[in-house]
Parts: C-alpha cells; sequence; structure tokens
DNA sequence: CTACTTGCAAAGCCTTTGCAAACTA
DNA sequence: TAGTTTGCAAAGGCTTTGCAAGTAG
C-alpha cells in the first residue's frame, strides 16, 4: 500500500499547528484537540459532530470556540468546506476541493477524489466558458454501496 | 440558431402550470406570475430577489408564498434547487442537475451544461465507489469572462 | 502582564410553520 | 360553499457576534 506522506495526519496534524503559529495564534488545549481530529477528518464531521466528539475530554468546550476555530482554519486553506444544505461538515485532510458522495439512506460523505476528468473538466470550462476556476464544490447524491443491499 | 423546444420559455411554463393541475393545485395570479419567472429563471434568482420582482404587480405578495410554491415545484422536480451557502437560487428553464459557475466579483451564476464529460464522470462515480448517482451539485466559483478585463 | 481565547447568551440570516382571513373552482 | 392559498408574525436551525472572565506566552 501507497502511503502519500501529504495526507498522512500526523504530517497534516503538524502542517495545521505550523499555519496557526505563523499567524500568532495561542495554542490551547481545545484547539490542539480540534486540530488533531480535523488532521483525520474520518467522517467529514460538523460542528456539532466535532462538538459531542470534544465534549467528553473538554466538557467545557463551546460550539463558538469549534466555528471559531474552524474559520481560522478555513482562512489558512487548511480545511475544506463541504456545504451542504444548511450543514457544512469539514475536512482536514484532504484541504483542498474533491467530488463527495453523499448518501441519502445512512447520511455517510464519501470522498471521490479518485475520479478522474477533474482537471479535464476545470480545462473545458475554462475554455468554453472563458471562466477561472479557483474553487469547486462538487456533490453526488445517492446511495452508497453499503445501503444497496 | 437551434431552439431547444424543451427549453423553450413558454413550454417550460404550460409543463410546470399542467403538473400543478394535476396535482389539484388552485392557481392564483401570484403563482402564475411567479411561474412565468421561473420558465425563464434568467440569472437563476432566489426567493428574495423573486420576491423584489413580483412585489411590483403585485405589492402584497410574501416572501412566505414564494418558498411554498417554490417547494411545491421542486417536490415535482420543475425546479433545480442550487444550493449556495444559505443562499438557495432557482433553476425552472433546466430543472435537472447541471454544473453551475459562479463568479466571486459579479455575484453571476452561470449555466455550465455543455460541459462534456458529466455522463462520464457519473459513470466513473458507478464504476469506482458502487454509488448510484441519484442527483447532483456541481458548483464551480471563480471569475467569469466579463469580471476578468 | 498583555493580548488572545473562551463560554455564554443574544443576535443574524434564511427558511418554514401556524393560523385566521381571503380566495379559487 | 368547501377546501386551498395567502400574508403575517413567530418559530426553527445553523452560524456568528459581543463581552466579561480566563489563559497562553
Amino acid at each position: 500500500m501507497i502511503i502519500n506522506t501529504l495526507l498522512d495526519p500526523e504530517f497534516r496534524y503538524q502542517t495545521m499547528l505550523n499555519k496557526l503559529r505563523d499567524r500568532g495564534c495561542r495554542m490551547t488545549s481545545h484547539r490542539l484537540a480540534l486540530l488533531r481530529i480535523m488532521s483525520v477528518s474520518e467522517g467529514h464531521p460538523n460542528a456539532t459532530q466535532l462538538y459531542e466528539k470534544l465534549r467528553e475530554p473538554f466538557p467545557t468546550i463551546s460550539l463558538a470556540t469549534i466555528y471559531k476555530t474552524l474559520l481560522i482554519l478555513k482562512e489558512d486553506g487548511q480545511v475544506f468546506e463541504i456545504d451542504l444544505h444548511n450543514d457544512s461538515h469539514y475536512d482536514g485532510n484532504k484541504p483542498y476541493p474533491h467530488p463527495h458522495l453523499i448518501c441519502s439512506k445512512c447520511g455517510a460523505i464519501l470522498d471521490g477524489d479518485d475520479v478522474s476528468f477533474l482537471n479535464a473538466i476545470n480545462h473545458e470550462i475554462q475554455e468554453k466558458y472563458k471562466f477561472q476556476v479557483a474553487q469547486s464544490q462538487l456533490l453526488f447524491y445517492g446511495v452508497c454501496q453499503n445501503c444497496q443491499d
């Protein structure tokens, strides 16, 4: 199995940490814990799910703190926001635009970054519409493999 | 220039009308006016923009009525909802999933339905992830041609 | 010590809902 | 006339903000 260093959770964690330090941010225990979770982004949690997960080790943590830290990470390009309808989820492991597959049965959010054509599409949009693509949000809704049985 | 009958505003208007009739809906002047606008969907308006546009001929119309009618049209598959962050826009002229290009300078929402690869991508997602795609939301953010000068 | 961060509660924003009055068929 | 639709205002759900108290460096 090939390991992509750039997507290694430990590497992601250090990268985020350095970005926040460069910014002059102070590292609190809550922030470090959030960075740990975001560096993996298993299942692409939303703010509430992060809140629930962090409340066990840090019972006094607040949703506001989570939103504030996520905002900083977004501004630094260290987290990709998945824009579901009225429900933002976050990917800190692959903090760049990539497709996501959303299962309408179990709610799972799967990465679809192995899809080819992505560069081709961006290029075609540039050529055909003279539109300079800077970001994208590619969401596919349907039924995942597990829910098809 | 080739005219696609299915996308002709008059045809779209009649189709929407029939769908609502089949459903047993009563046709009020407000609804008819909204259908007229949606059958074109010029610029892909959001609820507030529809409200502003309809308030001239119908000063007493309310935002709630617009949302309620849009909901019916969505349920009948007669309108495609473009899910921008906290700001839904609506396409009643092409009421099926297709890409949209959003200009971050002027805010324009352009159709990107001439992009090829779309069927190919859906197919690849099916094959590679065994994920059955039912809907999609393909948003490309960037700078439109007009704003590049 | 100083400036940044936190938690709480309140406010914002878009959208939906409840309900009596108005209206379509 | 019967049942749907309307407008209004209030409520909902997610996210942001203001501020005094707490904390990192």
